[in-house]
DNA sequence: CTCTTTTTGTCACACCTGTGATACCATTCG
DNA sequence: CGAATGGTATCACAGGTGTGACAAAAAGAG
């Protein structure tokens, strides 16, 4: 039989493809004509590594699933065990960093991630992953807020998801103009404030 | 001349029928088809109304817009002057809260804000409408923050502002069965921070 | 070589979209 | 009354969509 071509490279590409659409034209602009264009493939070409239109998306939602849990998972939660003070600020920054769109590769996938989200609003057929994702996030913060010894790290992870999802958000979206530097130096000091360092200076 | 149908009245309901419709069907469902079925109307009716697809579009995004605007400034900056602790916060919560989806009405005009936020990301044509807003919401929230004598307003309120918009996002799409409780005492929690609030209870 | 299987390519179909161009109705004005 | 105008209703067209059904090509297996 010949297959000389690698099934699961050409998959990676179409999803590329796809995800320069999702990037440049939106969810609605991911049809299976554009994707094949995109991808300099036949539509027949694509529609053979896809059934559908349908489990090409969520291959790509999956994709991009995969890419978040494993910035999520880079680093280990033990390692933050002890850290206090600035220290621990910059080891939870670098953490979450992972997840925010401070570069081109990181962009991609959050502009990805956010079309899904929406789009998972009304079509139920990207739920599993999106919700999978949010219960990894909640649990990795939670936790790692738990080894930093922070008081109800429940609901401060709660108010962290809150701003991290805040962010990504303005920041991939145009209404803002919130550079990286701002966003980062944004989630620094939501983090300062929930590590309990700079000892609240009151000024009265 | 025949002018019996009050036409601002009927544009507001082809409005309406939209915003229906980007609820349940998301911003790539409010066709003029779909539109004309929802407002009981034909689509020669509601073509009569509006010049073109894009047109509704926009009258619909700027309506979301004016209504946010008129929740931004319904109550005045300057009734928090002198608020201190607990009733600051609460007049914060109160102002903010206008703009979270914590009952119906609001959670239909979170959502439709939400879609034309991420349209708008790839469509300039809505732009206008929700840099302004954006712009109108730091402006009123960096103007609170400095009356209640808060350092730094403007950090401050770009904390608050992703704060907000991760809520929002959270709560609108179903990837983290946020309620609507949780999003206030979440929203509290963040206000009762910022003011510095409970002075910090370190355990140990 | 032939056979088999993968990969590519092409039609056609039904459906939905916005829109231009109308016609028709109804009501108010002169 | 007639006429003008706001409102309603259709039709047709070009363009895009996913998909079913194929055929053609290409390359390893025997």
């Amino acid at each position: 039989m010949p297959a000389r071509i690698d099934l699961e490279q050409r998959r990676r590409d179409v999803i590329e493809a796809a995800f320069r659409l999702l990037v440049s034209e939106g969810f609605s602009g991911v049809s299976l004509r554009k994707v094949a264009a995109e991808s300099d493939l036949n539509i027949g070409s694509v529609r053979h590594y896809f059934d559908d239109h349908r489990s090409l998306l969520v291959a790509a939602v999956t994709e991009v699933g995969d890419r978040m849990g494993a910035r999520l998972t880079r680093y280990p939660t033990d390692a933050l065990a002890g850290l206090t003070g600035e220290a621990a600020v910059e080891a939870l920054q670098r953490r979450l960093e992972e997840l925010l769109p401070i570069d081109e590769e990181r962009r991609v996938e959050s502009i990805v991630l956010t079309e899904f989200i929406v789009a998972a609003r009304v079509n139920p057929t990207f739920r599993p992953v999106t919700e999978q994702m949010a219960a990894d996030m909640r649990l990795v913060i939670t936790d790692a807020l738990r080894v930093l010894e922070v008081g109800d790290p429940a609901e401060e992870a709660e108010r962290i998801i809150a701003v991290l999802g805040g962010l990504i958000l303005d920041s991939v979206t145009p209404h803002g103009s919130l550079g990286v530097e701002r966003v980062r130096t944004t989630l620094r000091a939501h983090l300062r404030s929930t590590l309990r360092t700079t000892p609240a200076p009151i000024d009265d």
